[in-house]
DNA sequence: AATTTTTCTGCGGGTTCCCGCAACGTCCGT
DNA sequence: ACGGACGTTGCGGGAACCCGCAGAAAAATT
């Protein structure tokens, strides 16, 4: 067996390395990288089936990384080690696990218990193992309750680029109308309306620059959710101009 | 001497722990601290003089931390060790650190030599030690070629909290005209009209938002900064309200 | 198939934002 | 003292945004 370790920290690493030989002790080979891209690359020319890695990074982040080595060899089997909960991350990986993978997501906090328990778990009995506290977020997340569809997590990105309601409906193939119907759905669950005291009418806020903030500080968005949008956003702009040469640029237009 | 770490993670902790006994052996006492609240208590009831610590930490952040302690003791002498140069953690330092006062700031990824030759430059020798990136990062910000005025930081953070120009106004005790002028600086400055691929002019921006998205790309806002600056408009905010009921609220309108 | 529920869409108006234009004040330097 | 650079403020208009209303379309339920 082969494990690979994607981590940025040196620290972080060896203690992983220490961690992985202590727990599978039929691991005869242990690999390191210290990115996503370079990850990537190990996953590839080794046929890891084994890894386990940080989420976040530079450059390339663990959530880049999972989507291409799961995309290549859906079977792997990834342990994500993460200091953070955030929502963004939660939402991220859930997004890109594909069917029926096992996977799991523990946290740094952790005790070296719980880590020997999920390698073995996930590694070696096939069974996924999700943090208490992940587990609860991604509920909150995915349960509707007070949590976001995916068309309100996609509106929320795109303001958070600083698109225009005409730009967002364009790219999302929708009427200016219903992206402010979906936009107006984002700002009560945000709760934007009284997020801070506002007594009077007077210390009022931008509600567009006002969502983006609270689902900062909530940590639904944070650094690297916006950096993927951001690379997203830009592979669409490149095929919109492309194609707009082409094609009659009106064609939502009746 | 007595030496305070304030460091939330186990692993760096412990390696911080040992790198400082290694570099100073005349010192005799290490204590240690996981998060700003802890570290703040420690440091008034030891009165510790030397400081190591994070700057990404949850509850209370090492800038936080750092400013509460520097104003009850401005001699401390504080060494940064963090993972980031971001810019705004680099500002948020700069910003509070008191006149004369020695500190250093060193990245994580240095060499153990390094950092031993920070502690013993910073609490031997009385001479601050910046690591080069974050040295050039601080120049980029504070020399006005391309950096940003203190006006102009404000403001940004102003829309990254979702202040409409009306209350921006009011905050800064400036006119609605002249927060839009300082706004068009910020987005002339943030290169916000061409920043991406705008070749046709469909592919639109709301300026106000994305301004706020690529300064957080350019990592000069981060979740901390807004975070601070959330409790300061907070605490604006309670002001305001109590005030407004006493005096006269269109104090501003003549 | 019929009905309910949800989502999408156009219209209209009130508000906020973006910004060119022009006037005024302060602080410089020659 | 004069002229210029810079920051502040008011005015005005065009664009974008927020959102209630109501009909059309789609999806879910019965």
């Amino acid at each position: 067996m082969k494990v690979l370790i994607i981590e940025d920290d040196p620290l972080h690493r060896s203690y992983l390395n220490e961690a992985v030989r202590a727990a599978l002790p039929e691991c005869e080979t242990v690999l390191e990288a210290e990115n996503g891209h370079a990850g990537e690359r190990l996953a590839r020319d080794y046929r890891s089936a084994h890894v386990v890695m940080d989420l976040q990074m530079s450059p390339r982040n663990g959530i880049e990384a999972a989507r291409t080595i799961w995309k290549e060899r859906p079977e792997t089997r990834i342990l994500f080690w993460s200091n953070y909960s955030d929502e963004a991350y939660v939402r991220g990986v859930s997004r890109i696990v594909p069917q029926g993978a096992v996977y799991g997501y523990v946290l740094k906090s952790a005790s070296d218990d719980r880590l020997r328990l999920a390698l073995r778990s996930i590694f070696i009995e096939s069974q996924c193992v999700i943090d208490r506290e992940v587990r609860g977020m991604q509920q909150k997340s995915l349960g509707n309750a007070n949590g976001f569809t995916d068309a309100e997590y996609e509106i929320l990105v795109d303001i958070a680029l600083g698109l225009t309601d005409r730009a967002i409906a364009q790219r999302r193939n929708l009427s200016v109308r219903s992206v402010q119907n979906r936009l107006q759905q984002l700002y009560e669950k945000l709760d934007v309306y009284r997020s801070l005291g506002h007594d009077p009418d007077d210390g009022r806020f931008n509600l567009r620059a006002r969502a983006v903030a609270v689902a900062f500080l909530r940590k639904l968005l944070n650094h690297s959710a916006i950096e993927r949008a951001e690379a997203d956003l830009a592979g669409w702009l490149a095929r919109q101009s492309a194609s707009s040469r082409d094609a009659d640029p009106f064609l939502r237009d009746g």
